[in-house]
DNA sequence: CATAAACCATGACGTAACGTCAGGGTCAAG
DNA sequence: CTTGACCCTGACGTTACGTCATGGTTTATG
């Protein structure tokens, strides 16, 4: 168990670092102290490799969490894709140093630009991010938001957070969140997400209700529009629902 | 001479960022038609390379902009560190690759974390800049600021830019740059300057007074302080005075 | 010659991945 | 019991652009 100072002299990352990557749930600590302390175990470091890794490659942190956390996530395979992705970064640097060099003798040349040229690595990635992406999910997420506007989402996204509202006046007033209101109210939730974003069988939906009180993006985004609790009382009564 | 456009696509950078850097003042462009259009010369794409391989080191804007306007700038020198670093840099992604290896055949290990280690380049990076940025001026301005807080710097700068608030008052009052009264207050500016900043030649100021002409943020941070018209006053007034 | 398609401009707002205080607990050592 | 080295959570700042919104310009075409 290491503490954030002791894992970011390990890593070369800075303790900021660690603290964001935690706060936007990329990397957790194994777990914290009674006075609130980050610790972190092996998992987590062998983690922060995976991480890492990704992010000398570039990757924006939303889709390495993306990636590391999909259910279908292949390490092998991922592992190799990013060695040749290295490989071809490597091949870059080697083309700008022949154009350094070109130019240390011969001056500046007006074709000298192909060196600056990434697209065979944005390819790449390109195609790389999209075997790992394909998810049934994912899939029809994509065909489902084909033809929306970014109005359309915002739309949709404001309806869907309405229907948190009513978890937070029975969050306020007390209720249980195994009352037949909340439970119905859940169901309701959850064949919002599967007409206008993607199948939401119970499976997936218990781990979305996860998501909704685990004190995330999620859960602020909720409590800001449907009050304070709403995304706990809905965590719960999504729990109770499915179990 | 090239369009926007058509240095994108040579260059393989955004439309967007050739008009920041424009903005910036790190890159304009060698002349503009009537309409207001960019056209880029030669020089500017030279000058361009010589920007974009920075980039490729992860150089800030600034710095880049700094080093290449750098009258001192010795072409030569500067890409033989660029070579360096570059080297540097694939070496550093090479680590990475046979640490991928590694995390393929044995499994993630606690002690593979060396790799993430860039304090070698950093390093360089930051001897390469020093040797750079060693001008007299600069030296000056570090000995001179050292002792200063946030707040003394703040102060500092509302003082100078107080001193601009004249030049607004005679702007809109349509008097001439020549004037005593104008030649009387450049001169003010010059010796804070000097005083407070570094010593500032008529040379160093004549530049300097181009900079508050020239609608960059000098321009705008001056106009906002000291009333529209105030810097462009203040450039005409100092190209009197050392003319 | 008009009109659509393709390009250009500025301005303003948004974003990612942190850096950098500010203000305040914690804990081992002396 | 205090001091210095850590830790915490906000909250605001920064860099290098991306992304509209809104409107002028140029050129190929019917």
């Amino acid at each position: 168990m290491l503490t954030v100072h002791e894992v970011s002299e390990l890593a070369s990352v800075s303790v900021r670092t660690l603290r964001y990557y935690d706060k936007i749930g990329l990397l957790r600590p194994a777990m914290r102290t009674d006075a609130g302390y980050r610790l972190y175990g092996d998992e987590d470091l062998a983690r922060l490799q995976q991480i890492l890794l990704f992010r000398e490659l570039e990757f924006p942190l939303k889709d390495i969490r993306r990636i590391i956390d999909d259910p279908a996530f292949d390490r092998t395979r991922v592992l190799d894709q990013q060695i040749e992705l290295l490989e071809l970064r490597r091949e870059h640097i080697e083309g700008l140093i022949t154009l350094a060099r070109d130019i240390k003798e011969k001056g500046a040349t007006t074709m000298g630009f192909s060196a600056f040229d990434t697209s065979k690595i944005d390819d790449y990635t390109r195609r790389a991010k999209e075997s790992w992406g394909r998810t049934p999910e994912w899939e029809e997420y994509e065909v489902k938001s084909a033809g929306r506007t970014h109005a359309d989402n915002k739309a949709l996204g404001d309806e869907l957070l309405g229907l948190f509202k009513p978890f937070g006046t029975m969050a306020a007033e007390g209720m249980d969140p195994a009352s037949a209101d909340a439970q119905a109210q859940a169901r309701a939730v959850q064949a919002f997400i599967s007409e206008h974003y993607y199948t939401c069988s119970d499976e997936v939906f218990a781990q979305l209700g996860r998501a909704y009180g685990s004190g995330g993006e999620f859960t602020s985004n909720i409590n800001a529009a449907a009050g304070e609790g709403a995304a706990e009382f809905a965590a719960h009564a999504i729990e109770a629902l499915l179990s």
